[in-house]
DNA sequence: TTCATATGCAACCTCCTGGTTGCAGGATAG
DNA sequence: CTATCCTGCAACCAGGAGGTTGCATATGAA
């Protein structure tokens, strides 16, 4: 009903460690290139190409060429969807629990 | 650093929408067995069997035989890790921006 | 111009995932 | 006891995910 629909992309954007990564480091460090990214990842540029990309689908980040290097940066907003999708879960299970004590009060 | 580091299976738990949804109707409607489950859902029994198994693997949820029937039921503690872990972001994002506009400011 | 750097594109590979079907077994109702 | 219901297990399948390599291209530096 309060179902957002489209938050299991951004879950699945989130559900990859080095994604997850990603992330922090954009986070953490602000709007970085590609080869930066790259600096300090175990895997290749192409890999991480490819993440950027699948969290640009969804939503999380952006990325625009600067010169000869695209840079990167977080998109905050579908990060506090998901969250908020999360608040309602949890607010929805209280109620649950608090239908079921008084159910069972009774 | 301040990662969680085990969030990413959280996350990739939750991002299916199938999953989601097996989350939202647990949530709603408190436990329930695999048949109940099932009904109201497009799949077959065994793709929700499996998905219960994921989300157990994720430790989002837990389940229990209960006669000849496995009775499944939330369970709230790595969904809250989530949320943690997505307000944790928030957080140091706001930090950054913080410290940028200073920077930017002097 | 010429060379080095940063990226994009495409092919390819392996493994996991979501889904199915079929069958066997344990628990219950009659 | 027997039929029925709920589940578990195993095999199987198509497609996607994550990763790599190789080559082409654009941009900046000397």
């Amino acid at each position: 009903m309060a179902e957002p629909k489209g938050s299991a992309p951004v879950f699945a954007a989130l559900g990859d460690e080095n994604r997850l990564r990603l992330v922090s480091r954009l986070c953490a460090a602000g709007p970085m290139s590609i080869t930066r990214l790259t600096a300090g990842s175990n895997v290749t540029r192409q890999a991480i190409t490819k993440h950027l990309h699948v969290m640009e689908e969804a939503g999380l980040v952006r990325g625009a060429r600067h010169g000869r290097e695209s840079v990167w940066q977080l998109d905050r907003r579908r990060l506090q969807d998901a969250r908020h999708h999360l608040d309602l879960i949890s607010k929805q299970w209280d109620d649950a629990l608090a239908r079921l004590r008084k159910f069972v009060e009774d």
